[in-house]
Order: C-alpha cells, then sequence, then structure tokens
DNA sequence: ATCCATACCTGGTTGC
DNA sequence: TGCAACCAGGTATGGA
C-alpha cells in the first residue's frame, strides 16, 4: 500500500542506481500497464536510447526527466557545475498504485509471476516493474505533451504535505462549510497530495480526532494539530523507509518498518498503545478506518 | 458544487 | 474439504 514516504523511499532508491545510464530497451508483458502511449511499442521506442537525469515525486505519483545520453565525464561536469542542464526528451512516469513495485535487479533474475515491465539498463541490470493487482501504470510522456497533459491525474493534486501551501490557512479555508468525515478529506489527493489510509488513520489518533467527525466540526486548534500530525507522521516514515505490512518493498525488495510502530491502523480488536481501550473499525468511504475511542473522542 | 458508491484487479482469509 | 463471499485500496467515473 505505497503512499507518500513509501513511493519517496522508492524515490530515493532510484536516484541511487538508475541515473545517467542509457535505457537499452524494454519489454512489456502485460499491455494495460502502459497507460501512454497506446501503442506500448511506441512507449518502448520513446525511452530506448535515454538517460534518466533525476527522478521526481508528485503525491503519490513518480516520474524521471529523461534526457539524450552524455558522455559520463561531462554530464558529471555539467551536474557539479550545474551550468549546462539538458533539456529533456520527456518523461517517464510511475504510478505503483497498490502493489506495484520498482525493484532493481539483475536481467538473469527470472521473471516473476507479476512481472508487467522490464526496463533494461547496461551492465546486465534491470528495472523491473512487478505487480500484483496489475493497477499500476507507467508512461511515456513525450516532452511536447507536457506531464499533466498525459498523466491527468497529476491535475488534481492539491499540495504537497511538506510544502508551505499547505499551511493552517488553507486547510481551515478548506474545511469550512464542509459536510464529508475528516478521513474522507485527508483521503482526497485533490485537499493534500500523498496522505493513503495508513497515515490518515495514524495522523488522525495523534490529533485525538475520530475519522467520522464532520471537517465543519472541527476546531481551528484541531485543524492545526491535524496539519502538524500528517506532516510528521509522513516525516517519520520516510525515516523509517516506509511502511512494513503488505506489499510495499523499496527497490531492492526490502520492507520498510514504519509497521512496528503504528498507533491504530490494522490494530482493529488489539489495546490502544496509550490507553489500553480496544481499537474500533469502521467503514469509511468504503475504506476501513481504525481508532481508538478512548483517545479519539467524538465531537 | 459537493460528496459518495462503484469499478478496476488478484490473492489471501473467513464463513458455511 | 470445498467453495463462495469478503477484504485489501488509489484513482477514475458517473450519479445523487
Amino acid at each position: 500500500v505505497p503512499e507518500l514516504p513509501e513511493v519517496e523511499t522508492v524515490r530515493l532508491g532510484l536516484n541511487q542506481v538508475t541515473l545517467h545510464q542509457t535505457l537499452e530497451g524494454g519489454q512489456v508483458l502485460l499491455d494495460r500497464t502502459i497507460a501512454h502511449p497506446l501503442d506500448v511499442g511506441a512507449f518502448l521506442a520513446g525511452i530506448q536510447g535515454c538517460q534518466i537525469a533525476q527522478w521526481h515525486r508528485r503525491g503519490k505519483y513518480l516520474y524521471a526527466e529523461l534526457v539524450a545520453p552524455q558522455d559520463a565525464g561531462t554530464s558529471r561536469r555539467a551536474s557539479r557545475s550545474n551550468s549546462r542542464i539538458p533539456a529533456p526528451r520527456g518523461y517517464l512516469g510511475a504510478h505503483l498504485r497498490m502493489t506495484g513495485q520498482l525493484l532493481w535487479m539483475h536481467q538473469s533474475d527470472p521473471l516473476q509471476k507479476h512481472t508487467r515491465v522490464r526496463l533494461f539498463f547496461p551492465a546486465g541490470r534491470e528495472l523491473r516493474f512487478n505487480d500484483q493487482r496489475t493497477f499500476g501504470q507507467l508512461w511515456w510522456v513525450p516532452a511536447e505533451l507536457g506531464l499533466e497533459q498525459v498523466m491527468t491525474g497529476l491535475q488534481k493534486l492539491g499540495p504537497e504535505p511538506f510544502s508551505a501551501e499547505f499551511c493552517d490557512r488553507y486547510l481551515i479555508d478548506a474545511f469550512k462549510g464542509r459536510q464529508r468525515p475528516i478521513k474522507n478529506a485527508l483521503l482526497d489527493q485533490s485537499l493534500v497530495a500523498g496522505v493513503g489510509n495508513i497515515y490518515a488513520d495514524e495522523a488522525l489518533f495523534l490529533s485525538q480526532i475520530r475519522p467520522e467527525t464532520l471537517c465543519a466540526k472541527l476546531k481551528p486548534s484541531q485543524i492545526k494539530t491535524l496539519r502538524q500530525q500528517v506532516i510528521s507522521v509522513l516525516q517519520a516514515s520516510i525515516a523509517a523507509r516506509g511502511t512494513s505490512f503488505s506489499d510495499y518493498r523499496d527497490i531492492s525488495g526490502t520492507n520498510g518498518n514504519y509497521g512496528a510502530i503504528a498507533w491504530v491502523y490494522g490494530r482493529d480488536g488489539q489495546p490502544c498503545r496509550v490507553c489500553g481501550t480496544e481499537i474500533i473499525r469502521v467503514k469509511l468511504a468504503g475504506r476501513s478506518a481504525h481508532f481508538c475511542p478512548q483517545c479519539q473522542p467524538s465531537a
């Protein structure tokens, strides 16, 4: 269940191993993993021969800047002096959805049951996209089209949680008169980008707010606390290299550590770590929400 | 405009 | 034991 911290962990790993090498080609084993272009041959032709200058993250989306190949020495000098940044030829976009994994492997590693796309790098290396539930997607975006035109989900994203735009005033205004539960709002990527079911539940616990509480009923002091807890829970998880449950893996296939210290997520029926009261699970927005009825009093 | 239910998937778990 | 129903959930979509 990759959310912002897991995607950020993957991004950091990709920036360590995939940059400044010429993409030699690839193989698409499941066509509908390629969201754009429609023709998978065009996808492979688009990325082939490019190098990745840098991986970026927006919400739960990843995208790599693709540039024309550079002489290795020149490229190092250029990036150090920051004087000559090549114009991107396009972008390679990725969204892991629920079960997608980007793994740095060897081409000689046997294909796995859920291998969907393979991208070949020099020296027999491979960036492999595995995805059990097949919701994950990859995009090739030619420079002349523009990222948001092709990866249309980017258009609807709200502010990044760590940005100045995600301030108390923004949230207070956004919640004014809104009659939906706060849990639903936190999952809405147009309110804030990158929060998913796990960290929404964790942030609400740390803020002592029930998931069902209507946005309009929140006091400014609660909203300020919630904003801060959203930020700190995401930062804590990035520091732990992401959550440890479910299908999430970093690019070396390693699990994160956050789950070991989850307060409420996935702990229904177990005692609250603070007060011992049984953690309750309810259904909101078609998702399960976990909370402590004692620590998160009803409004 | 606001909000929500549903669809998309597969594999693991639960219930009969 | 076998099989069906349910559950996990990020995002697009259509409807209320």
